[in-house]
DNA sequence: CTCTTACTCAACCGATCGGTTTAAGAAAGA
DNA sequence: TCTTTCTTAAACCGATCGGTTGAGTAAGAG
């Protein structure tokens, strides 16, 4: 995998465990052992996990006594938003403007040929 | 990896090369060649990225000609968003809760009911 | 029909992934 | 100190990943 932060964070959350260790992290902190208990892994496959998420940033440790609970770093999500945010934006804001340039086409129709984008597929999703 | 969309999707932009290829179909639809040129890989290497995003559902494609233009789909995004956003709030309305203990138990110290936040809920996900 | 363009399928390769088992810290309590 | 609890390290394994090469398919253009 590539070592950018971006791409540690998506892949991070690629895999079904480690989304729902995030998920349970969001309601509170815990530790590896609390965080091991539901899945029918070994401790030491989470322990894995945990370090993946940890490298992504998405989740902080501090030693307390022998444990070492675990803590959502929720801010690392912005990263992700911000990249989804800005290609979403980006493609939406194309689409307008074709949907304008078709529009006008309808008005004063019999000029170019439109074959770069077929309206029909607006909003068909997946 | 796991066979869910989300999965799918996550792991699909874990990838540099397919966040650029997705960054340059925000632009504007564009054939195999045309996305494979920019990258010291083959086309065959970029036709499987390709699939990797037709199977997460962010890229469709059409015949057309020889030719079988990439198009974005990007409503799946709205699939990672929602999934972040819930997890980010839930951490923030957390940490409002925490703040808001903390500061009642300033306030008056003696009395402070800490059974409000259970450590012990599970957040389902996925 | 042949040639060229655009794309895909299949086999292979080294690296990484998610899991295991076994063993080794590190910190608190008896 | 010795024991117990919690966590990490190391070696290994099968599966998947990202890339390669080589051959094969699909559809104009001559």
């Amino acid at each position: 995998m590539a070592d950018d932060q971006l791409s540690r964070v998506f892949s991070a959350l690629a895999d079904p465990t480690r989304r729902d260790i995030v998920a349970r992290l969001a309601d509170g902190d815990a530790t590896l052992g609390e965080l091991a208990k539901p899945y029918g892994v070994s401790v030491q496959a989470v322990s894995k996990h945990l370090k993946v998420l940890e490298d992504a940033g998405l989740v902080s440790r501090r030693r307390q006594a022998q444990r070492k609970p675990c803590h959502l770093e929720a801010e690392v999500f912005d990263l992700m938003t911000a990249w989804i945010e800005r290609y979403r934006r980006q493609a939406e804001e194309r689409f307008r403007r074709l949907d304008a340039l078709l529009a006008a086409m309808d008005d004063d129709s019999d000029s170019a040929d439109i074959t770069t984008h077929d309206p029909a597929r607006r909003g068909a999703a997946s």
